[in-house]
DNA sequence: AATCACAATGAATCCAGGT
DNA sequence: AACCTGGATTCATTGTGAT
C-alpha cells in the first residue's frame, strides 16, 4: 500500500523500504536530494511545459478553452525555466543507476530547452519518441497546423551507459514482428481513465494515458525495477508500475494530487507475472489525403478528373484541391457542388483516364495506402 | 536559368536580379551577410547534424553502413555547434522579412540545440512538425527504437510576427476537409529522385524528398515568394520552388553539389500558373460593411432580421446598425448581446425572410461582393 | 432496448486591420 | 504603441437525454 512520506520524517539516511512505492511530498529537487544515489532504474518526468498563453481562446461555438494556466507552469523567462530544468535534471541524474535511463516528455514550448540541457549535463540521447495523438485538440483559429503530438526524449545516464534495459525482442514480437518505431499512436486520456474532482471536472490538467506509460515501462524496465516520477501529478506512473510489477517512487507538491494518486494506485490489481506481455497500441486505419497522391506522383497538377459518365471535368491543382471554372475545393466539396448535393465521396465519384477507360481515383488511394501501412497511418 | 554567383563578383550591394534563382557559393554566414535585409519570405534550413558516430557502424551482414561522416559534419563539441547554430540563425534572421517564417529540420542529435537557440534569438515557434518516414533505415543493433522520424521547427521571425503566410484552407481541402496535423508521412528520398554521382553512389548524404519541400511551400508560401536555403546541398529546395512557381536562393560551399543542383533545377519544368492557384477562404475576401448593403439597396432601413430559430428579431436602421428594444449596435454586437456571448458573427447569425424561409444575410454579402468585383474592387 | 441528436471537452504559446 | 472592432474558426470521443 502506498503512503505519503513527509521529508521531515526522513532525518536519517532513508532505507529503501521507507520510500519504495510511496509518494514523497514536497519540492522535486529537495525530495530527490533525500534519496540515495544510484538507486533508480528508470525515471519518467513530465515537467511543466512553460506554456506562454496570451488571453483567452474560444472555440468556434464561442465556448472557452480550459487552458493550462496553473501557477506551477508560470516562469519569468527562458533563463528561469532553464535554471529550473538544470536543477531537477542534476538531482535526477544523481539518483539514477549508472545503467539507468530517463524519459522526459514535453511539447515544442519546452522540449528543445530540456533536450539541450540534458545533453549539456552528460545524458546520452538514445531516441526521441513521438507520441501521436489519435484525438488531439484542433487548432481553433486555423492559423497553424493542428498540434497533434508530443515529444519524449529517452536517454541514458552517460554516453558509456552500456547495459541499459531495452526489451527489443518483446517489443518487436508485440508489433507484428516489425521493430518498434520512434512514433507511437495513442489516444489522449479521457473517459473513465481520467480522474475527476468532486465537481466532475478533470482533477489534473495534464494526466497522461496509462497506455503510454505501459509502452515505456515494457520497453525500458524489467519486472521489479524501480521507476521514479519527479512530477507525479495524478499518479499514472505509479498505477502502471504497480500493474506491471514494477516499483515506483513519486514526488508531488500538492496534497490533493497525492491523495487522489494514492487512492488510484491502491485500486490497481497487478497483473500476474505470467501475463506481463506487452500491450499494443491502437492501429489506426491509414487515412489517405488526396494531396498525398500528388506527393507520390500518382496524380500530377493540371490533370483532369471526370465523373463516371464524363458529365463533369475537374482540374487538379498543386495545392491538392480541384477546380471547375471559378469553383475550387476538395474532391468531396466539388463533387457535391456539381451534383447539387450536400455531400459526396470524391474518392468514388471522380475518375481518371487510363487506357481509354475511366478508373476511380479510389484505386490510386489503394495504391498509396500500400506504402503507408507499415508506418501505421 | 540558374547560375553560380561567386561572392567576389558581388563587390557592390547586390541587386535582387543578381541572386534570385541562383546558388551563392561560399560559407553560409558570409553569403547571407551579402544579401539585403528583409528580402526573404521563407527559409528552409537543413543544417549539419553533428552526428557522433563512435567508430564504424556495421549491418548484421558486416557490410559497412555509409554513414554521415563527411568532415563538414564533425564538431569539436556542443559549444562549437551552438556557436555555429547561433551564427547562421542570426544571419538568416536578418534577411527574413518581418512577416517571414523559417523551417529547420533536424534529428535528436541537433534539433534540441537548434530549437533552444531559435527561441533565445527571438524566433517564435509556430509548430514542431514530425516527418514520419514510411521506409526508415532499421536499427541494426536492436538496442534502440527504429529512428523513424525527423523533426522540423516552423517559426516566425518575431513573437509579434503577424501576417505570416499559412494556406490553411488549401491544406484542409487537400486533406479530406480535415485540418492538417503536425505529423506528416512521406517516404525517404530513394530511387530515381535520388541524385547519384559517377560511381552510382548517392551524391549527397541527406537529400530530402521533394514531397516534403512541396508540402512546406504549399503551406507557408504564395506563388512568387522567395525561398532561401542556406544549406542547399543537392538543391531539393530549388527544384521544388521552381516547379511550384516560387523563387529560390541557395547557398552552398561545395562545387560538386552546386553543379549537380544547377543541372537538376534546369531540368525542372514549372507547373502551369493556373494550376498553382492557392485555395483561400473567407478571411481573404474583401471586407464588406453591413451599411453598404443598405447603400446598394439589398437591405432597406426598417427591415427585420431574425436568428435561425426566430427567437430574436432586430430592426435595421439607416445608419447600418440594428436595434432590439433599447439596444442598438452592429450586427455582431447585438447578436452577441442577445445570446449573452462575448462575440458573434452577425453575418451568419442574422437572417432575413425570403419566400417564407429564412436566409442568412451572409448571402447578401456574397451578392454585394460580386457587385464589387464587377466594379473592379 | 436501441438509436440518434446534441452537448461537452482536451498541455493552445491560435487575428488582422484600422484609429 | 495601445486600443478597438469586425468577424473567422474545430476533431475525436464521451456522456446525456430524448425519441
Amino acid at each position: 500500500m502506498s503512503a505519503v512520506r513527509l521529508l521531515d520524517e526522513l532525518s536519517h539516511a532513508p532505507q529503501q523500504s521507507e520510500w519504495l512505492d510511496t509518494i514523497l511530498k514536497g519540492d522535486c529537487v529537495a525530495a530527490l536530494d533525500r534519496l540515495p544515489e544510484k538507486s533508480i532504474d528508470v525515471i519518467f518526468a513530465d515537467p511543466p511545459y512553460n506554456l506562454q498563453l496570451d488571453g483567452d481562446l474560444h472555440r468556434p461555438d464561442q465556448s472557452k478553452v480550459d487552458a493550462v494556466d496553473d501557477d506551477w507552469d508560470q516562469f519569468e523567462s527562458f533563463e528561469a525555466y532553464d535554471a529550473f530544468t538544470r536543477a531537477w535534471l542534476l538531482a535526477a541524474r544523481r539518483v539514477l543507476k549508472p545503467n539507468g535511463t530517463i524519459w522526459v516528455i514535453g511539447s515544442y514550448h519546452n522540449i528543445f530547452r530540456v533536450g539541450a540541457k540534458m545533453q549539456d549535463l552528460g545524458f546520452w540521447i538514445l531516441n526521441d519518441v513521438v507520441w501521436r495523438k489519435t484525438n488531439p485538440m484542433p487548432n481553433f483559429r486555423g492559423r497553424r497546423f493542428q498540434n497533434a503530438h508530443e515529444t519524449m526524449i529517452w536517454a541514458s545516464r552517460d554516453q558509456k551507459g552500456k547495459g541499459y534495459t531495452f526489451n527489443y525482442e518483446a517489443l518487436k514480437a508485440s508489433n507484428d514482428d516489425i521493430q518498434m518505431r520512434s512514433d507511437w499512436l495513442f489516444p489522449i486520456c479521457t473517459g473513465g481513465e481520467r480522474l475527476k474532482n468532486d465537481n466532475g471536472d478533470k482533477l489534473h490538467p495534464t494526466q497522461k494515458p496509462e497506455a503510454l506509460l505501459a509502452r515505456i515501462m515494457m520497453a525500458s524496465t524489467k519486472p521489479g525495477d524501480v521507476v521514479l516520477d519527479p512530477f507525479f501529478g495524478s499518479g499514472t506512473t505509479g498505477a502502471v508500475a504497480k500493474r506491471l510489477g514494477r516499483h515506483f517512487v513519486g514526488i508531488e507538491r500538492e496534497q490533493a494530487y497525492i491523495d487522489a494518486a494514492n487512492e488510484r494506485i491502491d485500486a490497481v490489481r497487478p497483473f500476474d507475472e505470467a501475463d506481463l506481455t506487452v500491450l499494443t497500441g491502437k492501429r489506426a486505419e491509414p487515412r489517405v489525403a488526396f494531396v498525398s497522391l500528388i506527393d507520390t506522383g500518382l496524380v500530377t497538377p493540371g490533370a483532369t478528373l471526370y465523373d463516371a459518365k464524363k458529365r463533369w471535368a475537374a482540374k487538379v491543382r498543386a495545392d491538392g484541391t480541384v477546380a471547375i471554372g471559378d469553383s475550387a475545393g476538395s474532391i468531396h466539396k466539388i463533387g457535391a457542388e456539381v451534383q447539387g448535393l450536400d455531400a459526396c465521396n470524391g474518392w468514388t465519384f471522380w475518375h481518371y483516364e487510363r487506357s481509354g477507360g475511366l478508373t476511380p481515383i479510389d484505386e490510386l488511394r489503394r495504391i498509396a495506402r500500400l506504402g503507408m501501412e507499415r508506418a501505421g497511418g
